[in-house]
RNA sequence: GCCGGGGUGCCCGAGCGGUCAAGGGGCUGGCCUGGAGAGCCAGUAGGCGAAAGCCUUCGCGGGUUCGAAUCCCGCCCCCGGCGCCA
């Protein structure tokens, strides 16, 4: 036992509503599991009891002289009784207390703002923001009263999603709609070198990072699926294979945590760093009506993922890490963003931290999310059952963290309105060009408008 | 999908209804040593407990029994063969 909200849940209670009350989370839930759990180990003890004495008795059987034998074999029995009875009752307690313990959030770092959605606090500003001059306003109130560096256009750029379809006419999502249903689309050409290039570039920048490259399983048993995310989220994210226990990945993120659930992992050999590219699967089941239109909010996209595995002392060295990796990516893409210190109130159970980066949109004169870099702390790793040893044998549970490095839809709605030109072709950012030179077909510098490249 | 054979600790491997799950190997620590060689000793799954200790654990879940690794049922996974197939 060595997971941090156990040892809060029983020997500082208070401490651990501090932290679900800066959540804005219901209190009373951490004395509820705290009671269940000393219910649980009260009952255990004398579970525990009750089956010694039963097995001593059924041991005395085997060796009992014949005469003996039959009325050793009534007290088991009595005995057997009383304990079934109380083993029912652990059962139902453990039961109970497993929910309570599942419902628990993670702490929250003392770096991290207290408070709702708007006390989340842009913390850095990288590059050139292109800024419509009507839109000027509305980008200075989303600066947090930073100075950056902007150049002022005079003219309107395109939404993402008409330079696709009517501009590029390189995406059909109304073709998809009927096909699959909204939120689905069909990319054509330079769109689909454009996700391949980017996928690419990620995968070739993480590994010479000395991230392992994996390609996991799209799917995952909902055991594992339910260990690694709570009820809500998961009616609204995940899809189900009819007939079968299985469950379309939402980000590589889950099967790489679960490739070492139950495994222990000598202490020497963490961090345990690995780079996932995979496809992935959301419902968007609570999006409601958001960003219907394009390509920026979608049940499937492609996906470089950070994850690692971290020696609790590292974890949140190793979490500016991987922000950073995100950060040199959108640089070699030249694409401006802000990295956001997500709020307490905002933060997902499992984040004792989150870092969202969010790329400047010049035609929604929004910054938008592109990467989400958390870390886990040992929350993951208690209910995956990872643990690490020491040379001495001690053990503790090991940290997880998890980082975007590329979400292609969206990175490709970030170029599509930061690379277009007034004309409304759309330049290829030079960061890509390598991984589309193999290629005859693929574009070189420009994405031309549909009616002048004919 | 069908037929057959399997799943035992970190690894190999015995046990197939009754005391602590044999035996070997690896790893860690200790003794010994000039020496991380040989030899000897101890530790090497999870939980409860301050500790002593106790409980649980033989792929997973049920069942039979005073007692299950061992017998019965369902599921998962691995190996071999057949079938199907990009």
């Amino acid at each position: 036992m060595s997971w941090t909200i156990m040892e809060l849940l029983r020997n500082d209670l208070s401490r651990l509503k501090l932290e679900m009350k800066k959540r804005m989370l219901d209190e009373s839930l951490a004395t509820k599991a705290a009671e269940l759990d000393a219910q649980w180990r009260a009952t255990l003890k004398e579970v525990d009891r009750l089956r010694h004495e039963h097995n001593k008795i059924t041991r005395e059987v085997a060796s009992a002289p014949k005469e003996l034998r039959q009325s050793k074999i009534e007290e088991a029995k009595k005995l057997l009784q009383q304990l079934q009875e109380m083993e029912k009752q652990l059962d139902e307690l453990e039961r109970q207390r497993e929910i309570a313990l599942m419902a628990l959030p993670n702490l929250v770092h003392e770096s991290v703002p207290v408070g709702d959605e708007s006390a989340s606090v842009p913390i850095r500003f990288y590059g050139k923001f292109k800024v419509y001059k009507d839109d000027l306003e509305q980008f200075k109130s989303q600066l947090g009263g930073n100075q950056v560096d902007f150049e002022l256009l005079n003219w309107k750029p395109i939404p993402h999603a008409d330079v696709m379809e009517q501009v590029l006419k390189l995406g059909n999502t109304i073709k998809a709609g009927d096909v699959a249903s909204s939120r689905f689309y069909y990319l054509f050409d330079d769109l689909v070198w454009l996700d391949m290039a980017l996928l690419a570039f990620a995968i070739d920048f993480m590994t010479s990072r000395g991230f392992t490259l994996v390609l996991p399983p799209y799917m995952l048993r909902g055991s594992i699926i339910k260990s690694l995310i709570d009820f809500e989220t998961f009616k609204d994210a995940i899809y189900k294979v009819e007939n079968e226990d299985l469950y379309l990945i939402s980000t590589a993120e889950h099967p790489i945590a679960a490739l070492y659930a139950g495994e222990t992992i000598d202490r020497s050999s963490l961090p345990i760093k690995f780079v996932g590219a995979s496809p992935a699967f959301r419902r968007e089941a609570g999006a409601a009506n958001k960003d219907l239109k394009g390509i920026f909010r979608v049940h499937q996209f492609h996906k470089v993922e950070q994850f690692v595995f971290s020696d609790p002392n590292q974890s949140w060295q190793i979490h500016e890490e991987l922000i950073s990796n995100a950060e040199a990516l959108f640089r070699e893409l030249d694409l401006p963003y802000r990295v956001i210190n997500i709020a307490s109130g905002d933060l997902g159970a499992c984040a004792a931290k989150k870092y969202d980066l969010e790329v400047w949109m010049p035609a929604q004169a929004k910054f938008r999310e592109m990467v989400s870099c958390s870390n886990c702390l040992d929350w993951q790793a208690y209910r995956l059952k990872i643990r690490y040893v020491e040379k001495n044998g001690d053990k503790g549970f090991v940290h997880t963290l998890n980082s975007t490095a590329i979400a292609t839809s969206r990175a490709i709605t970030a170029i599509l309105e930061n690379y277009q030109k007034e004309d409304g072709s759309v330049e290829v950012p030079k960061a890509l060009r390598k991984y589309l030179e193999p290629f005859s077909a693929a574009p070189r510098d420009f994405i031309r408008p549909y009616k002048l490249s004919g």
